[in-house]
This record gives structure tokens, sequence and C-alpha cells, in this order.
DNA sequence: CCTGATTGTAACCTATTACGTTACAGGTTA
DNA sequence: TAACCTGTAACGTAATAGGTTACAATCAGG
């Protein structure tokens, strides 16, 4: 039934804890104890975030590691969804 | 704060799904469309549950795929918090 | 006692992913 | 021009989900 991807956890990282504190990405992958390549490929959609990562981002910004990991959990069921064809599953429950 | 391990998804799968229906761990296999091994890891707790297997336990049980990677998502965290130590953050924001 | 079914698991394979360092090219700005 | 930020390619490591095959152990039936 959804139709429209979930946002990127990258996209909401760089929107709602980056940009208002005017960070640069060298300066944010510095704080977080990672490398800029690491937290580039997150913030450009191209790596997810690990549970280690939720852990560094909650100590950093002061939000919950669940807040990210659930975005993350969504965004890639969303993708697996949209990905995997049609999956040969029996029903096994009556409801 | 939390101090013990939240149910592997392994566990809850067996008691709540395979045990009610007296279904045996190559039947169920076989219904999931995964192999035995990929099952039994699964169910002693030696493999997570992935986004497309989600997607199977949804479409097998009625379940939403939601929860059981909601489960597995509560589950990494615990084991990376007990495992990791203390990780090298700056605090970034003011909250 | 033998047979068949079930189970955990080891050994081997592949593909993916998070992470690191190094290095480069392009942009901005003082 | 020089200093900085950025994306990203190229190389590596480690972990993990998945598969097939094969073996040993357990248990139920004949």
């Amino acid at each position: 039934m959804k139709m429209h991807s979930p946002p990127h956890p990258g996209e909401v990282l760089k929107e709602l804890c980056l940009e208002p504190l005017e960070l640069s990405v060298t300066r944010a992958a510095e704080a977080l104890g990672v490398s800029r390549k690491t937290l580039s490929a997150i913030l450009n959609g191209r790596a997810g975030i690990s549970p280690e990562m939720a852990l560094r981002l909650s100590q950093a910004f002061g939000t919950s590691a669940e807040s990210w990991l659930n975005q993350q959990m969504q965004y890639d069921l969303w993708v697996t969804e949209q990905t995997v064809g049609k999956l040969d599953v029996e029903k096994l429950s009556a409801a």
C-alpha cells in the first residue's frame, strides 16, 4: 500500500542535525569518531546506519539510537519490498 | 539503564509461530522458501532476521514485517551496547 | 534391530556491507 | 594562489546472510 519512499536516514541526519548546527561533514565526522568517507556515504544514501553509528549519533546529538535504527529499518524494508519479486512463501497460519 | 537482554527474535519465532502450529524446522523452512540451515541459524540465535526474511515471515504467519525487524533492531542494539566500549564521541548539540 | 525423519552444525562457496586509509578532482573563499 | 570542503574511486579487512553437501545424534515405528 505504501507507495513512496521513506526518507533515507542520511537526509534526515543532514537536515535535522548538521545543517541547524552549521556543521561541515568533515567536522561532524571528526566529532562522531568516524572517517569523513563513512559519514559522507551515509549522508548521500550510499550506506546505512549501523547499530554502532546509531549509538554515536545518539551520544553526539542527544537523540535516541532507536529512532535512527527505526528510520533505517523502515527504509531497508521499503527498498526490499521494491526490490525482491514475489517470494515463494506458503501461508501457514489461519490469520 | 536497560540491563537484561531483549529476547532473540529466533526464540520468539519458535515459541510463538512454530510450536503453536507444531511445525518442524524442516517443514517451516520449506514453507518459507529458505534452506533448513538458514532457519535453524535464526532459531538458534546464530543469525538475525533480514528484511527479506521479515517479509517471508509476514507472508507465512500473517504478522507485520516491521514487528520482526523491530525485535531484531532492539536485540542488535542491545548486543552492540554490551559489546562496544566507550565510543570516542564529542557531544554536539545543546540538548 | 533396522529404517526413516528430524535436527544441529561443520565445511565450503558467493554476495553484500560497514569501515578504514590514501589519493584525486572540483568547488569555494580569503 | 592557497586553504579548505566535498564526493568518490581504489584498495584493504571483517562481518553476515544465503546456498549446497555431508555427518552424527536423537527418536519413533515396524
